[in-house]
DNA sequence: AAACCCTACGTCAACGTTGACGTAAGTCAA
DNA sequence: TTGACTTACGTCAACGTTGACGTAGGGTTT
């Protein structure tokens, strides 16, 4: 509720109109120097800052872009906000925050208040299944950034990991490393990018070597808990379990504490891989093994795509594929 | 730059005015029945959704918060995000997110673009030394709520966790428990909050049981490598340390690493204390033991008071201080 | 029947800014 | 000297909404 000095105050006191004020606040030229040294004297003076609902009003800019999450105290989710939030800044942009919970109906809501709020584009980790409700709101002319996730529709980027590559190496690494009875513990929150890592996870063992079992999945929550009850579902089908691939690091690090909790030692019986690389991964004892992302680099090209999709509405920009890395550390 | 149903094309529709498809959408009274069925079908047709931006300029309520952290990456401050901004959802408020990473100047970036943006308040883990530039926005009109300190001006709020507290029992813990050469890894980021940590671990020396030392103190980055830094440091100044109180989980997480990694036993030679207790906190080997901070309550604190200071700005609510619990694990 | 109130609207201006356009004075070329 | 162009402004309307106020028609009271 800003009560601050308007342009008309700042005109007042120079003796000009609000549009010459105007003019030199936004450098668009047509004015001397000698008013342009008065002008900006005056807003030091008045402490004038633009009402940007004002000038969005008109514009149909509002100077602000929407993140929408799944979870925000996901230690990976939080990486990335930070990124686009400093490249929001960068580009004189504000950034609204808000998460789905993974859910539809929650997100509908989220997006119903931003499209209110004029948001200049938003960038969303999609909840399950709303790919219509995104295009919709693409369709209707807001630039939309869909993270970890590839889709194809007008004035609707994406930018992701090659998560199926991810898994593709994590199982082959334990394949390579000697381990034959190999489960996955999925996530039961099930978008197209869940689905790429158990694609790429079944993948690998399209020509098993010899020895290998058949691999076990199970899908639960992709919380650290969640990856405890999945490591227990696990061991119950097949107790002679010898690797484990998780959806996530937290997932990994909650199966790891559970087999450890049932007498397993990692990695001698048991070896785990993870997937995002998280902090907490190298802190874990023993260490997790992982696939690490590069999220500095999702966080730029998420915002890069979507300053294009601002600047450009009728561009279509190819879906951007960040490659993926295998760390390997004593978990394995 | 939503391009969307504006009130005249609902109002077209139906065959009223504009005054009254927006005393409908606002359920102000002054209306028949049968004219609000057909407004609200029509609003249903069109998907009309209402600009905030023209709304905001004419009430001088834009219908957001702006919550400003020192680092999005920190899994407490990601906690308390969350917390705020689902509390700021239900109260139809979006939420815009920034973080000021700890310097003055950033911070000062941040409010001018929220004032430009007309927020309704704010809440806000202030930079160090940022309390005159928060109280002069306070004194302009803006509601403001800080977080994690206790300061007292007008149209100010303070919500905080009692840390002196939180602090003592840390240092009773370790002195109870037989702990005779202790030191402090404090962070290099000094606001009140922090001297209050450092406070309340210095009171619990002031009658010392026998054979206690005076305590050391260090200040580092309050990160991991931070707390690694730290211990070391502590460990240079005395190579029999037997106890370390960290500012903070991560710091105190590094710490632990660091003293293993020089020979050190956690908890046989050192005994370790965090504050925060984050997720990491029980999954580390040995858990750590910590000073636990009800995290959901100190967001639902802060939009509570944030709340009661846009509804009367003339309100002055007092401080509030929250209780801290000590959780012990195995560290200890 | 006059005076009053209530209901259900409509009208108009304003929020602070910028886009579109107008214009007086000065500059320059033919 | 005239016409065209440029510079440095000003004027006006519009963005979409709500606050303030007006009013026609019906009902109720005196």
């Amino acid at each position: 509720m800003p009560r601050g000095a308007t342009l008309r105050d700042v005109a007042d006191k120079v003796g000009v109109s609000p549009r010459t004020v105007s003019r030199v606040v936004n450098d668009e030229g047509g004015f001397s120097e000698a008013t342009r040294v008065r002008v900006l004297e005056a807003v030091e003076d008045l402490g004038y800052q633009p009402n940007m609902l004002a000038r969005g009003l008109i514009t149909r800019r509002s100077g602000t872009v929407g993140l929408v999450g799944v979870d925000m105290t996901d230690p990976f989710f939080a990486a990335m906000a930070d990124g686009i939030q400093n490249a929001a800044r960068e580009t004189g942009r504000t950034m609204f925050f808000a998460s789905n919970d993974g859910d539809p109906q929650r997100q509908a809501e989220v997006f119903r208040s931003l499209w209110s709020h004029a948001v200049d584009g938003v960038i969303v980790f999609p909840a399950p299944g709303t790919i219509d409700q995104l295009a919709g709101y693409a369709r209707r002319g807001m630039p939309l950034v869909v993270v970890d996730d590839i889709v194809e529709f007008p004035n609707l980027a994406s930018v992701s990991f090659d998560l199926e590559d991810g898994a593709v190496k994590a199982a082959q690494h334990l394949l390579f490393t000697g381990r034959r009875r190999i489960g996955m513990i999925g996530s039961e929150i099930t978008v197209p990018r869940t689905r790429r890592r158990e694609r790429g996870f079944l993948q690998a063992f399209a020509n098993p070597p010899t020895g290998a079992q058949p691999p076990e999945l199970v899908r639960v929550r992709p919380t650290v808990s969640g990856g405890a009850d999945g490591l227990q579902t696990l061991l119950e089908r097949r107790p002679d379990l010898d690797g484990v691939f998780a959806f996530n690091d937290s997932m990994a690090v909650g199966a790891m504490r559970a087999a450890q909790a049932s007498g397993y030692r990692v990695p001698d019986d048991i070896a785990i891989v993870g997937c995002n690389d998280i902090e907490m991964s190298a802190l874990v004892n023993p260490g997790l093994t992982t696939v690490r992302l590069d999220r500095p680099r999702l966080s730029a090209e998420a915002i890069r795509v979507l300053h294009e999709l601002i600047e450009e509405p009728t561009s279509n920009p190819t879906p951007v594929v960040l490659p993926v890395e295998l760390v390997i550390r004593e978990s394995t």
